[in-house]
RNA sequence: GGGAGCGUGCCGGAAUUGGUAGACGGACUCGACUCAAAAUCGAGCGCCUUCGGGCAUGUGGGUUCGAGUCCCACCGCUCCCACCA
């Protein structure tokens, strides 16, 4: 600690943070009116209490980005917040007991903390948690627009059921593995009544808008897309006919991508859950029907659509008549079959449809083939669906032309006979946003026996969540269990009514918080028009490809609906979008027991071995996480190396985008990096070389390059400025254009590794703009660094015109090696 | 099954977008300094070589004066969605 020329970054961090915070460097600069500011985010942490480095490198990613922008002389908005409702606060309170509002303030104050030493240049004045009653007032607010406009309502229906959480998911909740992803558990179905939010009335303005967000990945554009799931077709109506021949009146309604098949269609399915299947219902089938669709409705969401299962199904003893050509066919009920999709009814078509095929098979339905290949009269129907695009056959009048003629003429002769009608048809459900939680926002809405589900009027905000509540784990809600906060009066009649013991989906209070960061304090309102008009659309996002899909979505869902209630101006949230990839750890692995072993307990890294059992352990990288004992503790690098080198390892040692493996050696090597420049400053300095010989005097610098005549440097002189020269371009490159940090960072070493043995022969002048340069440089990635060295550069005693007080003011080069001025002082790198 | 992407040394990854492949870093080897170690500094580091060079970017073709980069086929890997009618 006491000898000054060595690099010793726990000497100097948190000391330039203090100074920072104290100067307010970070704060929010007011934006003139029309001014353009820069909006850089990260996605907010949920506060479980511990920064991983998943957590740093999102946030030190957007910390760059922000620094660059401030350098750049842009007004930057960098915020950053608490995702704070959640399971773990209320998992929390029932094993331990404690609150869980008291537990997530902890975890905040804690984490915060842990941030800080980062030196992320945050602005914490704007920071918003979103279980705070000034913060979730307006998350209730918001829904009572999405109300009024009749984008909220209730309905009964099938949900997912997690046994352990004893709560209901989103279907987005629930994995591919037909699994909670939180708890992991197998998901049930049950049948409450829901509060959902429409934003199937958006699916098309959510699919059409993906087009003009060029700054986001292409990947995460395509899953959207995918996700939004656009088909056209038609849906078609099949009359439900009795034994004699005769209309029973009612109508069985299918949608379907292929009417141009439906002359092969030989039966209807319909979805166990469809609501005609009780009253279609045979007599003789009823035992049969109602023994299958018991067994459908105890399958796991997996089970039933897992798609190498046998496709089952039992008839229910109807029939309908092919409205194309009057055939009459049999009605099945089949679990391949979804109640929620379309319109829950299919035609089977068998001979042209595989999972249809397969049906057919099984149950030795007819196959009836009405498609061949186009230029063959043969056909190539062999044993499995024929599901290419062809010519009609065996199709009336219909004879003879393509698929793509024939589904528009089909379509049309349907409408035109009264039988069907185009249909577009999204993949999207509504969101279900209810959840049995204590620990989430609460609905806002009162229940009342004469006037039905009644909004909580706006100056009653907010619907505050009770404290004083008993945490069992066990069954329904607390806040459904808690009497004295139930009852309440009805808002309209009086009467005595009950409140909605539901609490919102926690993407409800993450939909919106990068809204609310730009009038935090707003006690009228979320946010007022021009504050939010001013900062938003976010300039930058950054965050976990894990979102790409679910709050991505929700969030523009939510921007739009809020432009559509002149709330903002803007129809798109984030201009561009950072997917960050993920922090692997070195993992060791038993292969024979599958167990997780610690690397402490690994003696011999080359040949790594169970120190149990002696066998040889499998090394490979995978995402950090306790459980497999991969993970590396931010604060434990930081104290050793310092933020610097651990905000430059993690922007060096792989591109954002990718998955980025951690290894201590490659720390030490950025270590030593950085003290490479502390000494080649040191050096410098030794020399007599301050910043007062290059920048401080524009006529000095020019008086250089005069006397060395422009096209005559000497070669150190010609070749440190063409170093610097082309280390400005590529970094500036590397930045403007996805982000190459990775380059970034390369460059501004190989920069400072050719400047070592330049500095010593070349002009003092020159030698100083280039160290000037090195250090601007070098302040967006290690920013404390920078600023000592600038410090002992005399950059803030040189009588320097900027008479900057933080590195932090001087201006960032700019790409082509003419613009590198600041202010009114010539760099010297003009000349290439 | 549908979609997106990727394949370059021992490793993470570069390559001015069609122009000297392997930047930068790690690991490793040798040397200097040291009683020694660490740190630091210097050198080497794709393969073969008769030291002239030759061969190398998953495999096989193609376009081009020129291909890691563009086109076709194949092999392998990753991610997302998936009985969505």
């Amino acid at each position: 600690m006491s000898d000054p020329s060595r690099y010793q970054p726990q000497a100097i961090e948190a000391n330039w943070q203090r100074a920072w915070q104290e100067q307010g460097l970070h704060d929010t600069p007011e934006l003139e009116p029309g001014e353009q500011g820069f909006y850089a985010l990260s996605m907010f942490p949920y506060p479980s209490g511990n920064l991983h480095m998943g957590h740093v490198r999102n946030y030190v990613i957007t910390d760059v980005v922000a620094r660059v922008q401030r350098l750049r002389g842009r007004k930057v908005l960098h915020p950053m917040g608490w995702d704070a409702f959640g399971l773990p606060a209320e998992n929390a309170a029932i094993e331990r007991g404690v609150d869980p509002g008291v537990w997530t303030d902890q975890n905040i104050a804690s984490m915060r903390r842990q941030l800080d030493q980062l030196g992320l240049s945050i602005d914490w004045q704007r920071e918003v948690a979103t279980c705070h009653s000034d913060y979730y007032r307006w998350t209730q607010w918001l829904f009572l627009q999405f109300f009024e406009a009749g984008l909220a309502y209730r309905k009964e229906a099938t949900v997912n059921w997690d046994p352990i959480d004893q709560t209901v998911l989103a279907n987005e909740q629930v994995d591919g593995d037909g699994r909670s992803w939180r708890s992991g558990a197998l998901v049930e179905k049950r049948k409450l009544r829901q509060w959902f939010l429409k934003i199937t009335d958006y699916a098309q303005a959510l699919l059409d808008d993906l087009d003009g967000l060029e700054g986001w990945p292409e990947r995460v554009r395509t899953m959207q897309a995918n996700w939004i799931g656009r088909s056209t077709g038609a849906e078609l109506q099949f009359a439900v006919v009795n034994d004699d021949g005769t209309d029973t009146g009612e109508q069985i309604t299918v949608f379907t991508t292929r009417p141009d098949t439906i002359f092969g269609a030989t039966y209807v399915v319909l979805a166990p859950e469809h609501a005609l299947v009780p009253s279609l219902t045979g007599a003789p089938q009823r035992l049969a029907v109602e023994a299958f669709c018991d067994l459908v409705s105890r399958q796991s969401e997996q089970d039933r659509t897992a798609e190498d299962k046998p496709k089952r199904g039992v008839p229910i003893g109807a029939q309908v008549r092919n409205p194309a050509n009057g055939a009459l066919m049999p009605i099945w009920i089949a679990d391949y079959v979804l109640a929620d999709y379309g319109t829950g009814a299919v035609m089977g078509v068998p001979a042209h449809d595989q999972r249809d095929f397969l049906f057919a098979r099984q149950y030795e339905l007819p196959v009836q083939q009405v498609i061949i290949p186009e230029g063959s009269d043969e056909h190539a129907f062999e044993g499995g669906a024929w599901t290419e695009a062809g010519v009609l056959i065996h199709s009336g009048r219909f004879d003879g032309l393509t698929t793509t003629k024939a589904k528009a003429a089909i379509t049309a002769a349907a409408e035109a006979e009264g039988w069907g009608r185009e249909r577009v048809q999204f993949r999207l459900r509504d969101w279900l946003i209810s959840r049995q939680r204590y620990w989430g926002c609460p609905i806002p809405v009162i229940h009342c026996d004469s006037c039905g589900a009644v909004p909580v009027p706006t100056e009653q905000l907010p619907v505050e969540l009770p404290r004083d509540v008993a945490f069992t784990g066990k069954g329904a809600s607390p806040l459904a269990q808690l009497e004295s906060w139930v009852q309440v009066a009805c808002p309209c009649c009086g009467k005595p009514a009950r409140r909605e013991t539901d609490t919102m989906d926690t993407f409800m209070c993450s939909s919106w918080y990068f809204l609310r960061y730009s009038d935090p304090t707003n006690n009228q309102l979320p946010f007022s028009r021009d504050a939010v008009d001013s900062w938003l659309p976010v300039d930058q996002y950054v965050g976990g490809i894990e979102h790409a899909i679910l709050h991505l979505l929700y969030s523009r869902f939510f921007t739009k609906v809020l432009r559509d209630r002149q709330l903002l101006s803007c129809g798109e949230p984030f201009t561009k979008l950072l997917t960050q990839g993920m922090v692997q750890g070195v993992t060791y692995k038993n292969p024979h027991t599958g167990k997780y072993i610690p690397p402490s307990e690994v003696a011999d890294a080359d040949d790594p071995r169970d120190p149990v059992s002696g066998e040889p352990l499998e090394t490979f990288f995978e995402k950090m996480s306790k459980s497999k004992y991969n993970g590396v503790d931010p604060a434990q690098v930081i104290d050793r190396y310092g933020a610097d080198t651990a905000r430059m390892f993690i922007l060096f040692k792989a591109p954002p985008e990718k998955d980025l493996e951690w290894d201590d050696a490659d720390v030490e090597g950025q270590f030593r990096f950085l003290q490479r420049i502390w000494r080649l400053v040191d050096t410098a300095l030794e020399r007599g070389l301050t910043l007062a010989d290059g920048a401080g005097s524009a006529a000095a610098v020019r008086a250089a390059l005069a006397a060395a005549g422009a096209d005559n440097l000497p070669p150190e002189d010609a070749d440190l400025r063409r170093a610097v020269h082309t280390a400005i371009a590529a970094i500036s490159e590397d930045l403007d254009g996805d982000y190459q940090f990775n380059t970034a960072v390369s460059e501004l070493m190989k920069l400072s590794n050719a400047m070592a043995p330049l500095l010593a022969d070349c002009h003092p002048v020159f030698a100083a703009e280039a160290l000037r340069t090195l250090v601007v440089l070098l302040a967006p990635f290690a920013p404390h660094l920078a600023e000592e060295l600038w410090q002992k550069l005399g950059g803030r005693t040189s009588g320097d015109s900027l008479n900057a007080t933080s590195v932090h003011r001087q201006r960032w080069p700019e790409a082509d090696g003419s613009a590198l001025v600041r202010d009114t002082v010539p760099l010297v790198i003009q000349i290439k």
